[in-house]
Order: structure tokens, then C-alpha cells, then sequence
DNA sequence: TATTTTTTGCGAAATATTTGCAAGAAGAAC
DNA sequence: GTTCTTCTTGCAAATATTTCGCAAAAAATA
């Protein structure tokens, strides 16, 4: 999605209180250079072409950048996880069903809906940014 | 969500060109009869309570099932899929980022939205239903 | 520089799901 | 009902994804 510049990333992970290293680094740069979710495994390729980092270490610090909200992690039924970076801005996507297609849909806002969908929720509060995932057979596979 | 008569789980079964078998009606009943999305892991707990059956038969029975539209598969970034019938109207639910909680929305529609987000599409032209995920915090967990 | 805490690599383990194969059951045709 | 074909099942083993234990290395702090 963007490119951030070292100093841009250390800032964003010296200020959840994370350690500076390389590797956490190059995963929160990578994750935030994208245009699209990305795999684990795509992660991982993507990576090692450049550096040597074990698979261990790409979970661990997705995790950890998870935890402390500077990606996001989705699933879409694929039985793997993509992540992205929390922009803080909710995010829409719809999934082929059939092949791993995933587009991205970007300027149409439902914040009205879910603050409905809050009101009405006995379990949750408030949330802080919502991602939605609508799945469907794209045209190729049609 | 509903129970249905052996006849009907036979029709709906038959509708879409699979055979009927006793599991094969034992998971799309059991399915059926949730309130909630059942994990897999639930389903076979459950079945296992009043029938010998395999847990790759479970699977395989929740994938033909899926794959001919008569139960929804969801993720909710919990590592394992969650099953529910396929009533052809969208489902809505919060989830819980931190523990496992979920909990069903009705009664608030996003049609309009959705509609948007199709004629914005390049790879979609209509899906048939939706579903969608919404991640917070629970009132448990905050 | 010394100290404490976090991160990393490595291999192994845990979890979730799928697959090959032979035997058994369902549906269709006779 | 019998026969034939195709689909389904059980079982065990294989895959895929993710996590974990532990010792060594690096980061933040004093």
C-alpha cells in the first residue's frame, strides 16, 4: 500500500513499545508495501529473496505487530492468514469462494451500519476499525 | 438456528445433486440445529456423543455440503473454520480479537452497500450472499 | 560497560485439514 | 431384487500452517 522510510517504521514500532530490530523492520516494510493482503507464506518468499529469516521469526513478529495494532490480520477461508497494515481505516474486500482471488473495495463507507450493529450488540462496546469480507464467485470462476 | 425433519435434510440434499447418506444428514442437521457457528472441532464432539463417525468423514461431509451452497464455512482469524447453514440471507457477527467470543447481529442490512461495492468491482458481478466479520474487543476482554 | 529483557534460529511439536486406498453403501438400469 | 457404476466411509498416514522450548545473540537501560 505505501513505503515507508526506516526511520518512518522504527518510529511506528519504538512508539507500541517494541524492540527495534531488523527483522521486525523488514516484516512491518514488507506487510506495508503491498497493495493486497498478503500470505504468510508469500511473506516468507518474499523475504528470503533478500534476507535470511527464519519462518519462526516472520510469526513471531506478525504476531507481535498484531497485537500491538500496527497490522491486521485477515483470513478469508483460505486456511491461511494475510495481513495488512492497520491504516486505522476500515477495509473491504470481496473473496472468490472458489479460487483465492481478493479484490480490494476502496471509498464506500458502512460505519453508519456498524455503529447500528454496536448499538444492538450486548458483547462489545465500541470497535475500533472493522474489516469486512464479502465472498462471492468472480468472474473468472462463473 | 433451526431443526429440520429428516425428510427436509434429505430434500435439501438431494436439491443439490448429493447423495444421502446417514452422516452426510447427521452433519448438515447438526449444522442446522446451532445458534451460533459450530467449529469443527464442536461438531465432532458432538456427533461422536451419538454416532461412530470419522472425523474425515466430518470434513469431507462439510466440504461437499459447502461446496454445493447448503452451509456457509467462516474463519474469524481463529486458526480453524466455523460452519453454519446457508440461509441465503448475509450473516453478521462481531468478533472478538483476543478470546474467541463471537456474536450474531440481526436485523441490520447492508445491502445497499454491498450493491455499491459490486458495481465498484472489477472482478465481481453479483454475489449471491454475504458475510461479514467484524473485529473488536469484548466487553470481557477490555 | 554491565545488566536485564526481548528476539532469534533451530528443530521439534501442536493443530487443523486432506489424502490414498480398499471396503461398503447409494442410486440407476435392468 | 440383482447388477453395475459411482460416491462415501474408515483408517492411517501425509500436508499445511502455526507455535514452542531452549540456548545464543542482540536491544534497551542503567
Amino acid at each position: 500500500m505505501a513505503t515507508y522510510t526506516r526511520d518512518e517504521l522504527e518510529t511506528m514500532i519504538q512508539e507500541v513499545g517494541l524492540r527495534v530490530t531488523d527483522h521486525r523492520l523488514l516484516v512491518l516494510g514488507s506487510v506495508a508495501r503491498q497493495r493486497k493482503p498478503i500470505t504468510v507464506y508469500d511473506l516468507i518468499e518474499t523475504l528470503r529473496k533478500k534476507e535470511d529469516i527464519d519462518q519462526a521469526t516472520v510469526y513471531r513478529n506478525l504476531n507481535s505487530l498484531h497485537e500491538m495494532g500496527l497490522i491486521r490480520r485477515l483470513d478469508f477461508n483460505h486456511g491461511h492468514a494475510h495481513y495488512e497494515l492497520e491504516t486505522g481505516r476500515p477495509s473491504h474486500q470481496i473473496v472468490c469462494g472458489k479460487c483465492e482471488t481478493i479484490e480490494k473495495i476502496e471509498g464506500i463507507s458502512i460505519d453508519d451500519s456498524i455503529k447500528k450493529m454496536i448499538k444492538k450488540s450486548k458483547k462489545f462496546k465500541q470497535i475500533s476499525t472493522h474489516s469486512i469480507e464479502i465472498y462471492g464467485v468472480c468472474k473468472n470462476c462463473a
